[in-house]
DNA sequence: TTGCTATTGCGTCTCATTCTCAATATGAGC
DNA sequence: GCTCATATTGAGAATGAGACGCAATAGCAA
């Protein structure tokens, strides 16, 4: 007896989510509903004002201060990882089949392009060892110019 | 005649920085030199609340504003590095005699231990190959938790 | 010394993010 | 389904880093 169900990928996440809000006596409101979803039917990089501005669209109303509040949660329960991207605020993602990656932004356009290595984890590990520090995370990131925005100077 | 210098090293920076000057038509003021002296006396890394107290701690009284305008100029002319340290505001160091080195932060006392590395740089160039981007600057850190926040807690 | 103009300091402005609080919605227990 | 304690929301004010405008001032070349 399945629904008209967008994805299982969906359904985990709702999963985690629903747990998280269980475990930490947080209510399941419409507005954090909406703010998932939405956070988890894009695949990109977008900061506070893309979201609430993609919320309107779709009438759903949620306020500023709301959204902040919930990334805060997302943040927390490891459904959303927050990325640098050289500018001046905050942008997020969803962490999907996502894990392990770093970015390459271009400061011109603003393009962003992922890849993947095992080399930051391997040196992490290695200096974090030598100083006696407990990992917790990491930020990296490559700022340049992309092949386009190169050709167009 | 050899003056009651402080530092070969002091000397080196205040050519470039009159260099700079004079190639961008800026005056050599008592602001821009009291800050140069000040952000090369110290080997830490600094922010601009820090750096106003203690030009003030010297009855060195100088603006919020030019020390913010007078960072851009040591930025541009690369005097001085910004470094991310996970915190909401800018950090900065000064470069000399400490190239290419990241940094390791601890989230509980802000403790920060650099380190040296070949491998960063190895995989920036090959990334930006691989993608066919120009680099410009990169940003790495490792948060975590140092050795004395890990046995008090 | 003069005069042009780069620079400063103060206050104001912007922008992202957080906070306050009264009104409202959620969900456990009945 | 209804009640009620309380978690949550939205609107707007508060905060904090940093940029900016402008009148007064200081560098510096002639
Ligand atoms: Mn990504
Ligand atoms: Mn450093
Ligand atoms: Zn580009
Ligand atoms: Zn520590």
């Amino acid at each position: 007896m399945r629904r008209n169900s967008k994805s299982t990928a969906e359904t985990v996440e709702r999963g985690h989510f629903n747990d998280y809000l269980g475990r930490h006596n947080l209510r399941r409101t419409q507005e954090r509903i909406r703010i998932l979803q939405e956070v988890f039917s894009t695949h990109d990089h977008f900061d506070v004002e893309t979201l609430l501005f993609r919320l309107r669209r779709k009438k759903h109303l949620v306020s500023r201060a709301t959204i902040y509040r919930t990334l805060k949660h997302l943040l927390d329960s490891k459904l959303v990882r927050q990325v640098d991207l050289g500018r001046n605020r905050a942008f997020y993602e969803h962490a999907l089949g996502r894990e392990n990656h770093e970015h390459l932004v271009c400061v011109a356009c603003g393009k962003v392009v992922e890849f993947s290595t095992v080399t930051i984890q391997k040196l992490q590990n290695f200096v974090c060892e030598e100083f006696n520090f407990r990992p917790v995370r990491h930020s990296y990131q490559i700022l340049g110019t992309c092949e386009s925005c190169q050709s167009s100077s």
